[in-house]
DNA sequence: GATCACTTGTTCCCG
DNA sequence: ACAAGTGATC
């Protein structure tokens, strides 16, 4: 108790004399800093590793790493920080802004992709390359994609040779894994026929649309930079640093060694933080950093300052099950940490969870004290989210839920997009192949395939040879169904071209149809800032391709276990911890790959129940209905309409420190 | 090529 | 639950 007072303090005193120096003078770097993070921060060797665990202080040592390099003259212009989240880079360079350090606001601070993206927009890029950066943006269901990425798979249909859409979206996929793995550099590395033959097809298609594959920006940025180590379009960057390393995949690992050629590379992650395999991440780039450059100055950071200790305990407990039993503790308590609230808890059935976790969380701010946006759910299931979200908005209480989003889920907001797209820019040659077919199974394939031949032959746009065809100037064969087409799209552009921001919003995302939903809500948050369709058009496609972390508010956060890397709460909420949801299983997977993937779910829990500072409670059920455990993956034991559900093995994982799991209704009467 | 009724197959997590 | 694929018919 005592202790915990003490330490209370000393943050108040801290918070004092951030607030002081900010007012007086510029604070040096290396104010109240000690041990390791001072090395961290102080150090000139590159390159230099840092292993930090979960709430160790990473960021922290980061910031004062930047602040010393502005404090000693580098020109901040040629200080690069990369990070996962596009807010994150924004938040680390407003955070040194607040405490006076000048500069900062010419830092790149930045995801890789957007640096990528500016990157190959630069004309010298375009020149080598001929790929213009414009993403495709494609959505998946069953196993399919659909928006931008539809028209390419029926484009690419032919029969006997790359099979149904299925499989042609798996080729896809396996061309991004590719790329993203540099499996080309491997010398072993052998093409399938059928293989270059799809991937020629898919290139000619990307090259005559004018657009790119979202994994291909990285791949094509390092190209460039191998190809052109001189090239001015390169910026000349005198300071790398990059957190989250563990979560870049190894075309975008590369890419750092190159971006950091001539000046100091610092690298951050957690090899036990890494949940993005799917993403192709390459974890053990971190772990083998060492062997890949010379003379790496290593670094870890293992005391967990944010979580109370038992919370430490169960987390360090969880994460040994990756290593060998002899690795020893990867995560200590900070001394002096309050013990901390934590809670192992299970309802009778989905929807008593549910309920039962909005009444905990009314209990929370009613009985003790928390705010709204001190309370942080995490949800396996989207499903199980949207139904916590209902709950709390029954009771009043303020939420919002950061799902990556549905945005472009139905036909008619992909339509309402590809209009946008298609106003802000006339020749956006992958919107008009959409709403050509959108409204047509075929998405008229065989018509469009007669325009694309004639205009890969005579240089034209498509959009002209339309026009051509329209007034009787083109004779292609039968197009009859797709002028008609043309004719409908080129009056919606016409009704909407001449209307400011506001009613151009309304016209597209009109207010009271339930698919434009999110859209319209994108697009208002940021209304007043938007100049012109082509600023909306850029504001949305940021929004719906790059992650962004979920900021806090005034409101109870709900979100997916991945989302809250990186966040910190008083109060966390882990719930749905059954078989199949946390851990996820694929049971077709061969048996290297489902130990593989534990362990990266194992990872996914540690991350989830590392974000307290305070309270915890990771909560189950035992009962649910079987067509509702069918679609959200839970494994399941016994028959009938109603069956029982299996606890997450990671609840058996928590060790000595976690308390005995109750029932929800007795967590509830003991708050 | 469009439309229909039908069968068949895969997903379901996560950025 | 949802989307692809099939085949008949217009």
């Amino acid at each position: 108790m005592c202790r915990s007072l003490v330490r209370r303090i000393n943050f108040s005193w801290n918070l004092f004399c951030t607030t002081v120096t900010k007012e007086f003078a510029s604070m040096a770097w290396h104010d109240g800093l000690t041990g390791r993070a001072l090395e961290i921060a102080g150090t000139a060797n590159s390159p230099i590793r840092v292993m930090a665990g979960p709430g160790t202080g990473k960021s922290f040592a980061l910031k004062r790493r930047l602040t010393r390099l502005l404090e000693e003259g580098v020109n901040p212009k040629n200080v690069l920080v990369v990070t996962f989240t596009r807010n994150a880079a924004a938040d680390l360079v407003q955070e040194i802004a607040a405490l006076g350090v000048d500069g900062c606001e010419d830092i790149v601070a930045s995801t890789l992709h957007s640096y990528c993206f500016r990157l190959l927009m630069k004309e010298a890029v375009f020149e080598f390359s001929g790929r213009t950066p414009r993403p495709l943006i494609s959505i998946s269901k069953a196993g399919v994609l659909q928006f931008e990425a539809a028209p390419l798979l029926e484009d690419m249909n032919a029969p006997d040779r790359f099979g149904n859409k299925r499989e042609r979206t798996q080729r896809i996929r396996a061309f991004e894994a590719q790329w993203a793995r540099l499996q080309s550099d491997d010398p072993g590395w052998a093409v399938d026929p059928v293989d270059a033959e799809f991937h020629e097809v898919l290139a000619s298609w990307l090259q005559f649309h004018e657009c790119m594959l979202i994994g291909e920006l990285v791949p094509e940025s390092l190209n460039f930079v191998r190809s052109n180590p001189l090239s001015a379009a390169i910026d000349q960057f005198d300071h790398v640093l990059v957190d989250e390393y563990q979560d870049l995949n190894k075309a975008e690992q590369v890419l750092i060694d190159h971006l950091a050629e001539h000046g100091s590379l610092g690298i951050v992650g957690d090899i036990d933080q890494s949940i993005y395999s799917f993403r192709y991440a390459h974890p053990d780039g971190i772990e083998e950093f060492n062997a890949t450059h010379a003379d790496t100055d290593d670094h870890v950071l293992d005391e967990c300052r944010r979580c109370p200790q038992a919370v430490v305990a169960i987390a360090d407990h969880v994460i040994r099950r990756n290593h060998p039993p002899a690795a020893g503790q990867r995560l200590n308590p900070m001394p002096g940490n309050p013990d901390g609230d934590l809670h192992v808890v299970q309802w009778n059935s989905m929807t008593d969870e549910v309920g039962g976790l909005a009444s905990v969380v009314e209990s929370l701010i009613e009985e003790q004290g928390y705010e709204a946006g001190e309370i942080l759910i995490l949800c396996p299931r989207r499903l199980i989210g949207y139904a916590i979200r209902e709950k709390l908005d029954e009771a009043k209480i303020p939420v919002h839920s950061f799902y990556h989003d549905e945005a472009l889920d139905e036909d008619k907001a992909q339509e309402a997009f590809s209009l946008l797209s298609l106003l802000a820019n006339p020749k956006d040659r992958v919107s008009l192949r959409f709403l050509l077919g959108c409204n047509s199974q075929s998405w008229l394939a065989k018509q469009y395939r007669l325009i694309r031949d004639h205009c890969e032959e005579s240089g034209k746009h498509p959009w002209d040879a339309l026009e051509e065809l329209v007034v009787g100037d083109l004779d292609l064969g039968r197009t009859g169904e797709i002028e008609a087409r043309f004719t409908i799209i080129k009056e919606a552009i016409e009704n909407i071209a001449t209307l400011p921001v506001k009613e151009l919003i309304d016209a597209l995302f009109p207010e009271d149809d339930e698919w434009a939903e999110v859209l319209r809500e994108m697009s208002i948050l940021s209304m007043d800032d938007l100049d012109g369709s082509g600023e909306l058009l850029n504001h949305l496609r940021t929004k719906i391709t790059q992650p962004e972390m979920p900021e806090a508010g005034e409101f109870v956060r709900i979100m997916s276990l991945h989302k809250s890397k990186g966040l910190t709460s008083k109060a966390v909420i882990v719930c749905g911890c059954i078989e199949g949801l946390v851990p996820f299983r694929d049971e077709k997977l061969p048996p290297a790959e489902k130990a593989r993937m534990l362990k990266e779910q194992r990872r996914l829990f540690y991350v989830a129940i590392t974000r307290c500072t305070q309270f915890l409670a990771v909560s189950s059920f035992r009962r649910i209905e079987t067509k509702a455990a069918f679609r959200i993956g839970a494994k399941t034991s016994g028959r009938g309409r109603v069956v029982s559900t299996v606890a997450s093995q990671f609840l058996g994982e928590l060790g000595p420190a976690a308390p005995a799991a109750m029932a929800g209704d007795d967590l509830l009467a003991s708050m």
